[in-house]
DNA sequence: CGTTTTTCTTACCGATGAGTAAGATATCAA
DNA sequence: TTGATATCTTACTCATCGGTAAGAAAAACG
């Protein structure tokens, strides 16, 4: 990867605050992942710069910029996904699919683990507030195009809003464990799940479902 | 709820350990599940039960005790689903989707939710191990059913462990969004992913799946 | 070369929160 | 009632970390 390049973005002070800002970004989101939000130190990302803290103010007006920033490259690339397929001709059925499989590229990189695994809570209301209206958009498409689906006769009658959460949940718990250098790439972790999570994984030879009778648990405890 | 119960256990000094441990539980798991283990300081979590932090000292030796205890209830009640399904006769299938049925409306609970949304990061070394020996324990009963399956003839070749982790991570986003008083009960969430994550969502007129040429991202950006 | 501007450092503030020391006070058992 | 014990409080320590002030040093510019 080019992070040997980022970590020499400081060796001197050359005047090019938009390799600096890139640099602290490809920085800042590594440690994010690595450690959380919360337990990344400024000081972490400086020194791994080989800066000091109050140098990175001088690209950031504070910490939660720089997580928003991380954030926006991520959406980005879900938003370009979306563009691509709303544009495109297919059946519901076929566009939800590719989406999963796009969707699952994007949170297997950087910027996209770091879309997902943040937790909302931790931040200030303002951002919090631009984080969601993000995540809901996703959450409309997904649900268009699952109603599209249902419309066109490629996807049977279902719970909509938890068909997606079904889906936007398997997907997006990819940012837990996913690993750029692990045994599978995110590519054959995307095709999988685009396959599982639109044809299950039973082997249907009917076409009823039943609840097995074992089912013991209520929520009462 | 029997809330109100537990924000009384400490009105005197009546000496009662047991009820007051348990209190203090109740009261932090709701905290953990509402703010975050480490935006929940201990001295909110003393403030409402009515008393100062230093005497959470007296039955817990310190915070993620605390957290630990809530953990190990939320998953004795997966590991009570597990024992059953184990007992019980029946396709590598059936079983499957009863887990995930049990599983759930676990994570559907209070306790059930403190599991999965923690970070393992935030915890100390010794505290994450016994975390993660847990979810080990849950993951290899997942490919058991599945793997089970695949020999009865029940559940289709695929990839055993991506397919366990779409299931798991499906189920265990509940925990993001769940809310006891939301639009769904527990128990049909339970059901409606029972069978979305088993039989699919795509009405499927033939048996074969192929990938939508649509597909435009890679995993280079 | 000298001036201006940007970049970065040292030294600090203030807030937060886990955990402790020491002692006051209520409960309980005899 | 009284002594022993458990319970809980006040007051504190210590460490971390986001953010700032003020100025030094390097780069860019004329």
């Amino acid at each position: 990867m080019q992070a040997r390049l980022h970590l020499k973005a400081f060796v001197n002070r050359r005047r090019d605050p938009d390799s600096k800002r890139e640099a602290v970004l490809q920085i800042a989101v590594r440690l994010f992942l690595e450690r959380g939000f919360w337990r990344t130190s400024l000081t972490d990302v400086a020194a791994k710069l080989n800066i000091t803290k109050p140098a990175l103010y001088h690209y950031f007006h504070n910490k939660e910029e720089i997580y928003l920033e991380c954030y926006r490259r991520g959406i980005s690339l879900i938003q370009e996904s979306l563009e691509l397929l709303q544009r495109h001709a297919g059946s519901g059925l076929e566009k939800l699919t590719a989406f999963i499989y796009n969707y699952a590229v994007v949170i297997a990189s950087d910027f996209g683990r770091c879309v997902v695994r943040q937790d909302d809570r931790e931040l200030s209301a303002r951002a919090r507030t631009e984080v969601r209206s993000y995540k809901r958009q996703v959450d409309r498409s997904i649900r268009a195009f699952i109603e599209e689906g249902v419309s066109d006769g490629t996807i049977r009658a279902c719970n909509v809003k938890l068909a997606a959460f079904s889906i936007a949940g398997a997907v997006n718990s990819m940012a837990l464990w996913f690993e750029p250098r692990g045994p599978s790439s995110a590519e054959e972790v995307a095709a999988e799940f685009a396959r599982t999570l639109t044809q299950g994984i039973a082997r249907r030879r009917d076409n009823k479902f039943r609840l097995p009778g074992i089912v013991f648990l209520s929520s009462e405890r």
